[in-house]
Parts: structure tokens; sequence; C-alpha cells
DNA sequence: TTGTACGCGTTATCAC
DNA sequence: GTGATAACGCGTACAA
């Protein structure tokens, strides 16, 4: 491992030369630079990001932290994170909270430490005065909109209460009228905003039956026990909008199980948009977030935080829109 | 922002002495402990990761390089990763290189600027030569088997042939005895060898086709593709063996849509054991991996290589084995 | 255009 | 027991 010295004294120059080379900074004479650079790579000589960060206070590093990385659903935002960020010469670490607010707490230490250049939070329990806490102020953050933290944070927002409502005419439309719902928790901001979408419009269609909203934990678990308890409690459920896609997942399984024909007797739809609404038979119908987008724009935003310099595309608007992708599970023929 | 030296002045004392103390090195006093224990906190000072991986050269972070972060199995690796590396205060590193070795390549390098401690091969398309190449020698490496490194590093190994068997004798057993087989990429060793077991079972029933055996590439489109085709080239299949879950996911898709009866008509069971074999309806059977086992076991050999100091649990053998989970598609009655 | 020298926050080696 | 002080590898004013 070769250091910053020893390409300059083989280079026959100083340090801060060498240094003015790498970081492309002040005048340097073509002659010299090439010779530096030839010595660099005849030493395979590439800069310790360690020394880097301690001198300069930058690690070209930010963070994601994510609820559960068992979720199909993060990561691929973390793909998109991971591919925006590494675009601009960024490393993503990846922290998995397991829902945990030790863990979430734990990394957040951690990462301090590192001096991560800023950190985008997919969802979290932590209230901003803890995150302020262990960070102080001044870390850049961005927070994915599933997290519920103050106004004053930059975030990327999808419009849920709009996607519920376009899950929910759409089964209006194919003509269901007892919708049951399975919302995620109710603490999280999206899934109450789903909700409401949800009540809002089946209210102006004059179908809302409050004993038809049951209340999950987006687990493919869930899905199936809720989606049980459902069937034998209520007749005539004839449509189940799932706030996220892996309760879809869950629900069919216990309606085709229950021998209930989907979408005939149930018509079904989820939220998010996972690839994996596609590997089950019949193919589910969703809300499609633009996960990768919102990765993206997170990383954009969080960028902005951090420097001006680099020359990001023009900021698009921050809140991003879903699209109602039917398939198998609301195709009536 | 308070450093060691502002821990140092507040408590009357030399950074050294501060140092002394959050190492837990060298003879202090109880007193002056206490007292700079007090500081640190009042101070909320913690120590810089980066300024001790410069000084200290070693950085407690080690990195989990994977193929692919949106095939279920690694997610689960990870978490296991992530959880074992973490009990031992060490930081996980999550790099996703998209089957691609320009990636491999690139994150190799990044790695190494950051001076991380050991690094863990999920799979990769790079040879011993050319991650020598980046690296030199010295770097920490452990191979979980998907991956081809030379036998000279370290890795954790499952018995892919015995668990092919395994598959296919439990196709054999509940009557099937035309087996096809949807192979991963023939490069792999863990799927070379998945693909003897099979042939070598088949051979010994007296039951192998050549024709049956198709190659995939572990994606579930593949497996849904492959399915089609085999069904429309061969005649009397009534058992399918893939080599792993996300193809038989396909693979199941593909024969409900073709009207085939599973297991009924055709049997089948895929390889790995990822949790989403029991997302779909009906349950895949598969032959389970001790996923975080392996994760573990990657994580212990891998501090194990970095420094013996760590107080490890005693090592288990490398060779881990797999187990047979039957479920619905191979359940006649 | 290039070089000198100091600082970044810790650890570690000697002295005291 | 404790305290200076030299690394660690790099960035950067400030000089030259």
């Amino acid at each position: 491992m070769s250091t910053i010295r020893d390409v300059a004294k083989l280079a026959g120059v100083s340090v801060a030369t060498v240094s003015r080379v790498i970081n492309q900074k002040g005048y340097i004479s073509k002659d010299t630079e090439k010779k530096i650079k030839a010595c660099m790579a005849k030493l395979q000589y590439s800069p310790s990001s360690v020394a880097r960060g301690l001198a300069g206070k930058k690690t070209d590093t930010i963070a994601l932290l994510i609820p559960d990385i068992t979720n199909p659903f993060f990561p691929e935002i973390a793909r998109a994170v991971e591919d925006t960020a590494s675009s601009y010469g960024i490393t993503t670490l990846l922290g998995n909270c397991d829902e945990n607010g030790v863990k979430e707490l734990r990394y957040l230490d951690i990462l301090k430490k590192r001096y991560v250049d800023g950190i985008i939070f997919a969802e979290h329990g932590l209230t901003w005065n803890e995150i302020h806490g262990i960070l102080g102020s001044g870390m850049p953050i961005v927070s994915l909109d599933r997290a519920a933290l103050s106004e004053e944070v930059s975030s990327v927002r999808v419009n849920h209460y709009q996607g519920a409502v376009l899950a929910v005419e759409h089964l209006l439309s194919i003509g269901c009228r007892r919708i049951a719902h399975i919302s995620g928790p109710n603490h999280l901001i999206t899934s109450a905003n789903r909700n409401r979408g949800y009540t809002d419009t089946l209210r102006n269609a004059g179908c809302f039956d409050p004993d038809l909203v049951y209340e999950g934990d987006f687990s493919m678990e869930c899905g199936m026990r809720v989606t049980e308890q459902l069937l034998k409690e209520n007749e005539g459920v004839d449509g189940i909008f799932t706030s996220n896609d892996l309760m879809a997942v869950g629900a069919l399984k216990t309606l085709i199980r229950s021998g209930v024909k989907v979408p005939e007797d149930v018509a079904l739809i989820g939220f998010d948009g996972i690839s994996m609404t596609q590997m089950v038979e019949p193919e589910i119908s969703t809300i499609a977030q633009p996960i990768y987008e919102i990765g993206k724009q997170a990383v954009f935003q969080l960028i902005h935080q951090i420097e001006d310099r680099h020359e990001l595309p023009e900021m698009t608007p921050r809140v991003l829109e879903t699209k109602l992708i039917q398939r198998a599970t609301t195709t009536r023929f």
C-alpha cells in the first residue's frame, strides 16, 4: 500500500502537488501532471478514504437505514439509492434496523462516528429529538415518507392518499361494493394516509363500512391471518385493498386456500409495486410507487444538502405520483 | 463534536490517559477513570472511527458483496451477516454487484481505500488473480460457496451435491419418474454440483434423460420461460427440480397457468429455503440451506482471520448440511 | 506553478 | 499511573 508520499518521492515533487492532481485543484503543468499520473499508476496508488475523511471531514459516504430488509420493497429502494449514489462516486452504507428502535439509535451513533456525509431514513420509530440528541444538528437527512419526521426535514413523498383513492375507485369500477381494507400500522403516516384515501372514497360512494377495516403490520403472515379473520367475520366481501403488497400476497394465499375465486368472488389490490406481485399466480394488481425514482430523488436531495457543487439534474417535484397497475386479481370478464 | 482532547482538558489529564480508559488498556487509577468517564458523558464524547482507522489501521468494518439484492436469498444472508457482525461491534458494508464484474472491481477498490478489515464474497465473477490485483494479499476474505475461488480461500460451504440428491430422491419416492432439472448457470460451482447430484441420482435409478436438463440463470422469469419450453418439448414430465427457489416460483407459475396440476401431474421442488417459497400457493417444497447459519459462520471465519483475540464460539464444521422441507408441491395423497 | 508545514482525532511508544 | 509526542495519510493555507 503506497501512500501519497511515495508517489511524490518517485515523481520528484511534493505531496501537495500530487494532492492537486488527485483532486483536480489549483494549477499544475501538464508535464508534471503526466509524470505524477504515471507514478501513481506504477505504484498502484489509490488514496486512502480514511485519511481523506479525517483531513477533509468528508467521506463520500451516505447511509440508508431501512426497517426490514426481508420486505422486498426495501431492497428495491436500496438498489436505486446505491445505483444513484455510486454514479456520483458515493458509497452507500446499508443499515437494517429490524423495526427496532435500539438498533436505529445504535446505527445513528455508528454513522456519526464514521463521518457519513448524510443519511436516508426509510422508516423509523425515532422522534426528531432523539435523532438530534445523537447526531446533533447539521447532519443532512432525507426521510422517505414512511417515516414520520417533522416538517423541517427534507423528504421524498409519495401521494399515498391519492394512491389509495385510485385503488378503491378501481375496485368500485369493476363492480365491488363491499370492499375491505387491511391497513398498515396506524402510527405510520403513510399507512394512515392510505387508510384515509380508502375511507373517503368509499364514503363518497356510499359503501363505507367500518367493520371492514383491519389493522395489519405489513407482513405477509399478517395478510394471511387477517384475511382469514375477515372472511369469517363478514359476509359478501367482494374486494380487498391491502395497504402493501406483501399483505396482498398473504391475502391472496388465504383466498385461494379458502376456495374463494379471485377475482370473481373477491378482487384484490395491493400497494407498492414490488416485483413479487408478479411472481404469484394470479398476478396481483397494485398501486405502484415509483420505487426507483424515490430512491433516486432521495439521493439527489441528500447530495443537495451536502453540497451545491455537484451539478445535479434539476430537482423534480417532491411529491411523486402512484400508478394503478391492473393485473389478474382485478380483471373480471 | 468534542474530541479526545476536549475530554482530556476538561478532566485535567492527558489524551493518552483518556485513550487508555476508552480502550481499557494499561493501568489507570479508579479515580481518574471515573472522572474521565464523567467528562466523556458530559461532553457527549464519542471517539471518531475515522481517526481510529487512520491511527490503528483497523476499522471494525467488514464488507459483504452480493450479486443481486433483489434475489431474496441474499437479503436473508445479509441479515445474518449483519446481525452476527454487529454483535461483535462490527459494522457491515453491503455492496450489491448486480452480477456485474465491473462493479465488483469498483467495490474492491473502494473497500481497500476504506481499510475494511475483511470481505465476504457471496458470489462473483472474478478470478483470484483479479482480486489480488486490486487488494494485494493480506486482506481477509471468506467466500460463500456460490463463488468459485481457489482452495486457498476460506469459505463456508454447503453440500449442494447432497442437497440435490435429497431433492431427487424425494421426487422419486413420491412416484416421479420423468424428472426434469432447471439448473443454474453452469459456470457456478454450486449450480454444477447440484446438477451432478441430480444426474447421479437419476442415473442410479435408471431414469436419467439428458433432454430433461435445462440451463437457467436463477431468475424467476427464467423459471417461467424454461418451464414453458420444457412442457412443450417433452411428454410425461412428472417432476421438476429447480436449482433455486426463485426459479421454482417461476416454474410453479407457468404450471398453474398451463393448467397443470401441482403436485398431481407435476411435482416441484426448489433449492435454497427462502421464505418466498411459503408465500405462494401451493407452498413449494425445497432443499433448505441453513441460510442464517451460513452468514453467521462466514462472519466467524472472517473474524478469525482478522484476529484471534475475539473469543469466538468454537468453529463448527465448514460444510453445512441442507435439509429437505416437504410442502404442498410434493405432497400427493 | 510548486513546496512547506500544520491540522484532522486517535493510538502507541517511550519517558517520567 | 500518567504525560509528551510521533506516527497514520491526506488536504490546504501560505510562501516561495
